[in-house]
DNA sequence: CTTGTTTCGTAACAGTGTTATGGAACAAGG
DNA sequence: CCTTGTTCCATAACACTGTTACGAAACAAG
């Protein structure tokens, strides 16, 4: 009894590729223009695929973002041996790098396309070094001992709205970010330093 | 000859109510949720007034954003006269009741659902009663002697930043983003002052 | 080879932005 | 007053979206 029936495809080595062409898709043509249909072409399969692997469309890109996640975190980890400030560039490095996929992870744009919202634990992993490197200074004593939390968060906040302004191109169209960026860096480690 | 024909009905003033239609519903539900064939029934019109008066949904929504842009300097005006950190209250004041809105301003979700941008003067403007702030607080010896344009753009970076990650519910969920934003602007005037 | 069961590609559905079309509305001339 | 001419806009069609239902395909067992 219990004949094995058709045999499986959905694999999931297809669920990698569905998620490699959706975020490949995303970052060439921003999530606007993401449909099912491309996907499953590009994915060599139908969209049946996506709604067995990941139930539709929002998970689909739920899963784009928490891998987003997982390799901003991935970035952040190798800048933390160089101190604070390594993490602020390499933050605005990756921004610049993966403009579209930045957005749809701190933009809130995905809960504005679709009713979903990324793992809570994806954001803060990826705030860990940050932490770290917070509570590093304090007990070096260069950096003004206050909650640990608040000032990883204010410092956070720095660098993610210049990253945000710059990507929104708010501002003098022929602003320095660079500079400003550096500039910026410097005034928070007069700010929260000793 | 030149007959008058038929009476003009897409008037200025159904204009005015469909920008009004649209905003309410850009608030109450979030861009996503805009449809044209809602936003008519709102203005009790139909959608070709869209096309005949904005030109499509992305004129549209642009025009929502300016109007929002308009609406958030003039929030930054009134608070002007008490001051830098008055400025960046009112900031967060604006974008949490607005959240939707200040989304689609600076979040860069409009970019992503139509192909369209904000004016730039209209983010330029509402940037200048901040740019006069920091140009006093010079003057006045109370803030270090630097490009206004860059001391202005890391300041507001830094309240745009932390508004954004509070509005993405980023980081723990009990996060007190009135005291990390009160902290923040302490750690501003100490990273700017004299 | 038939049967039984599971799986998934195709095609239909509801809803979107956008465009085309035909009727509606009025001024001028008979 | 009626016809005509001209302009305007609401309705209906179109192409495309995410999602769902269906029926054919694929294999094990008898």
């Amino acid at each position: 009894m219990d004949p094995m029936a058709r045999p499986v495809v959905h694999t999931d080595s297809v669920r990698q590729e569905l998620l490699a062409a959706a975020a490949d898709l995303v970052d060439r043509e921003g999530p606007a223009r993401v449909t099912l249909r491309d996907v499953a072409t590009a994915a060599q399969t139908s969209t049946t695929a996506v709604y067995s692997l990941f139930g539709g469309k929002s998970q689909l890109l739920t899963a784009v973002v928490d891998d987003g996640f997982r390799s901003f975190r991935d970035s952040q980890v190798a800048a933390a041996p160089d101190g604070l400030r390594a993490l602020g560039l390499a933050y605005r490095t990756w921004a610049l790098e993966h403009q579209a996929l930045y957005r749809l992870m701190f933009g809130g744009a995905l809960a504005a396309y679709a009713d979903c919202r990324p793992s809570p634990d994806a954001a803060a992993d990826a705030m860990e070094p940050l932490l770290e490197a917070v509570a590093a200074a304090q007990s070096a004593g260069t950096l003004l001992v206050a909650p640990v939390e608040s000032v990883a968060t204010a410092i956070w906040g720095q660098v993610h709205g210049l990253v945000g302004l710059e990507l929104a191109q708010v501002g003098s169209p022929d602003t320095d970010w660079e500079a400003v960026f550096a500039s910026a860096l410097d005034a928070v480690a007069r700010g929260w330093g000793v």
